[in-house]
DNA sequence: AGTAGCGATAGTGAATAACTATACAACGCT
DNA sequence: AGCGTTGTATAGTTATTCACTATCGCTACT
């Protein structure tokens, strides 16, 4: 039994295709076949039950593939501490960011993080919350940016900065003429939503628990972005609630659309950083933080580490 | 990386001298030697400081070892597991059964499992023939309780007992003066049946091709059980067909209801287990059978496994 | 200076893990 | 029903890796 076997056996876990399993690791089909029978004939169990059709794991192998993964992800960690024992802002970070925030930090924070740490270059993906906690979980990320509350095991948050909601209106809306609306107007409002799963959905509707989507004007958007919102918006179809940062237009003026601010108490949401408590990297994280905060995000509050 | 360097490095971590770490893993001490530098390039860390007199480890090369301590630990888990789950009788067992067989078979099947597979516990769906051998495919169900014929890809089938059909009568019925009735009288009988989708419901209009459900007296019970119909009989509102082990009252006698067996040829059903070919636990099957065999079915013929 | 102890290096042979090619099994399609 | 497609297993070959023996070089102690 080996690191590289314990691979081949996750990866077909994942695939349930020895094909696609092979191609994930860079080797052919049989390597990956023979390997997997070796392993089984080493532990004397069945791990898969194959046939033409597809590729089931059997009880027993699935207990056994979560083992593997904790081992690989052990074993990642000591790759980990000899980069982190070498230079901390050495090697790749792989980094995840919600859907809501994306578009928006990325775009600044690339660049700074390059100017402060040229060797750790950054790998990437956005997905929601609870995807991102998967991976990081995993080991496939190494540190996300989410909105809390944010509760997990062995995981550990650090707040980083608020960001206040703002009001979204195509322009000539009568709000406009208002300095700053009350979250209690947005009931009957025919509101744009993103679809189930973005955590900023829920806490716009945690804003103004009377709009429940679909049953007034207001209208789910599944799959959609908040991009496609503001377009949206600017063609008179619905108004919006954005996070202050997605207010801001991404690029020039845009005189379709009104930003207002709401009544005290402005709603908000915390954006923290979060990490596996084992990850050995913390000087990364504070580069990512550092960079974070130096990025122009209109509106937002910076909050300082405990 | 492999594992075996990891047991190279923890051992000389403890051992703190090459030669005898070596000694310990059962390789010489250049193996070793060769195997540590390997790992510290690899890594472009120092983990030990060699000096004559003694082997340092190093500040990084301790939560190095710490870590791969880890690993090892972690990765032995993954041969208990396989030890605990070689047992096929160790670890849950789905099992689904036809609705005309589970009420009369599982109460007797339940204990008798559980006696002879203790840490084995069973899983237990009732369904339709065909609910059931799509969960099979799908592999949410490991092992089924059918009548045959079944044919499908990639399933086998081992027939396990017979059972002859019965008619039950309400008590007093002309017919109660008979030894043996003859199928081809059921033609005319007021006939209660199951709704479309059971099996035994197209198995007894199969014994009386003249019985046409809903065109005559016969009524067809949709979403009934034969447990209603036999109370339906008892009150006089028809006759019936019944499975033989179905036939005999549940608890106690029931001076209500009568039960005659056909004249021969009886008619009878070929109940069979049945599961995916690639299905590992034969042992879990096998276990099944005998437990089967070993209830009290009133009326069952066993067949020997070929 | 000589010597003992220890780790590193060189060179060789065996085990193994990778590849390509191909066999074999099961389905689905015409 | 036959044939093509898809998917896994097996065979045979090659390259890499791992472990061995022999030996070197360094340091410390006598």
């Amino acid at each position: 039994m080996t690191l590289t076997d314990l691979r081949y056996l996750v990866a077909l876990a994942r695939e349930r295709h020895f094909g696609h399993a092979a191609e994930r690791c860079n080797v052919s089909q049989p390597t990956l076949s023979v390997a997997i029978k070796k392993l089984e004939e080493e532990l004397a169990v069945t791990l898969f039950e194959r046939s033409a059709a597809d590729v089931k794991i059997t009880d027993i192998g699935a207990r056994i593939v979560s083992q593997a993964e904790k081992v690989l992800l052990e074993a990642g960690q000591i790759k980990e501490l000899a980069t982190a024992g070498r230079d901390p802002l050495s090697g790749p970070l792989k980094l995840g960011v919600i859907y809501t925030i994306g578009p928006y930090l990325l775009p600044h924070l690339i660049p700074r993080v390059h100017a402060a740490a040229p060797s750790m270059p950054l790998l990437i993906q956005e997905n929601y919350t609870a995807r991102l906690a998967e991976s990081l979980k995993r080991g496939d990320l190494d540190v996300i940016v989410i909105a809390l509350p944010f509760e997990e095991p062995g995981i550990v948050t650090q707040a980083v900065y608020d960001e206040p909601f703002r009001v979204l209106l195509p322009a000539g809306h009568p709000w406009e003429q208002d300095e700053a609306i009350p979250a209690s107007r947005l009931a009957d409002a025919p509101l744009l939503l993103l679809g189930a799963g973005n955590c900023f959905r829920d806490q716009v509707l945690e804003v103004c628990p009377m709009c429940r989507p679909g049953e007034g004007l207001q209208r789910t958007l599944e799959g959609s972005s908040l991009e496609t919102i503001r377009h949206m918006v600017a063609t008179g179809a619905g108004i919006t609630v954005l996070p202050s940062a997605a207010a801001a237009p991404m690029s020039g003026s845009n005189s379709l659309l009104a930003v207002r601010p709401f009544e005290a108490p402005e709603p908000f949401r915390r954006i923290a950083l979060a990490w596996r408590v084992t990850y050995p990297r913390s000087g990364a994280i504070d580069v990512i933080r550092s960079a974070i905060l130096a990025s122009p995000l209109q509106g937002v509050k910076p909050i300082n580490p405990r």
